[in-house]
DNA sequence: CTGAAAGCGCTTACAG
DNA sequence: CTGAAAGCGCTTACAG
């Protein structure tokens, strides 16, 4: 066993009965005494350095393996200041369920966790919500080398305290689903996906197709999922048509009224493209109550590709970012932020997800 | 501004034209100048050691808070020897995609974050899937002062290894879902979750109610709810039948499975209770395109209270865990541990989500 | 109640 | 290619 520390009173085992002292600890020092070699070449040699002899390293690696020695991170990272950490924000609404929390962010922050770990990182996670709990100092504390925020916009004063912070020098943030546009941020490619969903509308028949979602919510990708919807619309020759979706209600529940309205006023309508599944989940259930089958009266095309979708009746159709991009995306854009890249916005590929909520199309469009 | 410090060369703002030097960072040194006092009062003050008197904690409050000064947590965390931290280890199958997740996973971890949060701890979040790049020694490396791990039984490899880790001396590690019983472990009341679920379908006048689950598989859980139903239907004098689950499939894919087996056997059945929620909405999917009516024909009852259970058609009755409760006693167990007191196994209550998969009760027994 | 000093366990110039 | 030494920025006995 390693013997030479600098004040060990009792290297092996506990100190029998000593008074609370910290637990011993193996270091870097026992493996170079292991080894037979000084402490910096243990460093060397664990770190990789090529400037170590290969028959060195060997010996080093296998002192470290029979002591069962890890580096302390924190003494490496108060050294380094690199701390090889991202802290993921993840921002509900305030009170709300976390089982009831959205599930596409779900699956963003396991995706953002799981591109972090194949750089070579780790994953500070935390959900935030109430205003007086808010924290994002981890560069500050030395705790991470950047954030990612995420989660709903719904929340004006979490976004307004990372925005400002993202403002401040020094700190380097990325985020999806800001309701500002001045930030660092990675967004789905929305035109892309909400012509994608209207085109398959159209091809499948139906032309009298309305658009839940809002203009001026702080949800920026609302706006730009109807624009392209919109535009998609003009190019059919037909006219695009708003159901804008009311404040204060769960996303569910504003899909269920606006279908309630529609009906309501009178309109004809025979498809909807729904700027999020849940609203589109929303629609469903209000067009099943109504009894307007789906999809043989009314098509019905969401966005997200949320996994609940799958379990509905009929399964959601719905336009799909690519989950594993997106991820990859928020971390190497932060990690080249933390490199000192400039800035830069990126747009995650779609796709469209067929399910059973629109009619197979009547003819395929040639490409 | 404050010019106090060991070796500064120029502590306002960046050294201009120096070479790839390490941006200046604000110390308790700095603060210390800026309040007119020592170092270690700084420190003292800013802990909040009850010692120092309050002119002076205020006087140095003011000053951090100007040079927005805030701790370097590796200096601390190499000093105390303490993180603050916990390791939330999430088990994937091995190429599955992050967003096929079960979802009920997702909700645990949120809610075993928010608990270390209000017990002011950090998570440090992994998904873990391949057997080679498994990972759990948070502790040695000083990342963590311990773990937490969730996630699917059925990643044996995974589980072996840290039940291996979980054995070793010093290592602090408390699970859910875990194959192995020696852990400390969290689990639902499975028991009693499962007897409710059975009553009810009993209540609403099913009578011959089947069980989709598994006696053999790793999710000790499912036995556990199997044995729950066994019991109820024992007492109620009728006799247990188990739909046993095939190996290899995913969850939906063995609910589906298990009924169509159950149809082709010709076996009358007009309930169904089954031990996850993913294994319900399998099955019923498989009623559905067998054109039996759910709740009409045959009642259907859950376990886990996922959210897209909230989404099928018709919404789907299940057996919730109290996730808030699930979370915290992860954490304080954790916690408990860390601070040196003995294992113990715990369990989460459970309550019924009525949905609408199973028929009103016929008379609400009395209690 | 406050300060001077030691030391946590590394990495990395600086010598050789 | 290897070693001796400095120092990252704290907390905490030890004095006063």
């Amino acid at each position: 066993m390693a013997e030479n520390r600098k004040a060990p009173s009792m290297p092996t085992a506990n100190p029998s009965g000593a008074n609370q002292r910290r637990p011993y600890r193996v270091t870097s020092f026992d493996v170079a005494a292991e080894a037979g070699v000084s402490q910096s070449t243990v460093s060397r040699a664990l770190a990789g350095d090529p400037v170590v002899s290969e028959a060195t390293r060997a010996r080093v690696a296998e002192a470290a393996a029979k002591l069962n020695y890890h580096v302390d991170e924190n003494a490496a990272r108060l050294r380094t200041g690199k701390t090889g950490t991202l802290a993921v924000v993840v921002i509900c609404r305030p009170g709300e369920n976390i089982k009831d929390f959205n599930p596409f962010y779900y699956a963003l922050l396991g995706s953002i966790c799981a591109a972090a770990s194949r750089r070579g990182h780790e994953t500070l996670v935390s959900f935030q919500d109430l205003p007086e709990r808010l924290w994002g100092r981890y560069q500050e504390q030395r705790k991470a080398d950047g954030i990612i925020v995420i989660g709903t916009s719904e929340n004006r004063e979490a976004w307004d305290y990372f925005h400002d912070l993202g403002q401040s020098d020094g700190n380097h943030l990325v985020c999806w689903g800001s309701p500002f546009d001045d930030l660092d941020w990675v967004r789905s490619d929305n035109d892309a996906g909400a012509r994608l969903a209207t085109g398959h509308l159209l091809e499948a028949g139906y032309a009298q197709i309305v658009c839940i979602a809002s203009e001026t919510s702080p949800q920026r990708q609302f706006k730009e999922r109807y624009d392209g919807y919109a535009t998609r619309m003009v190019e059919a020759g037909l006219t695009p048509r708003l159901v804008a979706i009311e404040k204060g209600y769960s996303r569910e529940e504003q899909g269920r009224r606006a279908v309630a309205a529609l009906i309501a006023s009178g309109e004809a309508f025979d498809a909807i493209f729904a700027v999020c599944d849940e609203l589109a989940l929303g629609a469903l259930q209000a067009l099943r109550e109504a009894g307007m089958a789906v999809p043989e009266k009314v098509g019905l095309v969401g966005f997200d590709g949320i996994r609940a979708g799958a379990h509905a009746s009929p399964p959601l159709t719905s336009i799909e970012p690519d989950f594993q991009a997106a991820g990859t995306m928020l971390v190497d854009r932060l990690l080249a932020l933390i490199a000192g890249k400039p800035a830069e916005k990126l747009r995650v590929p779609v796709s469209l997800l067929e399910r059973a909520s629109c009619r197979q199309p009547k003819a395929k469009a040639a490409p």
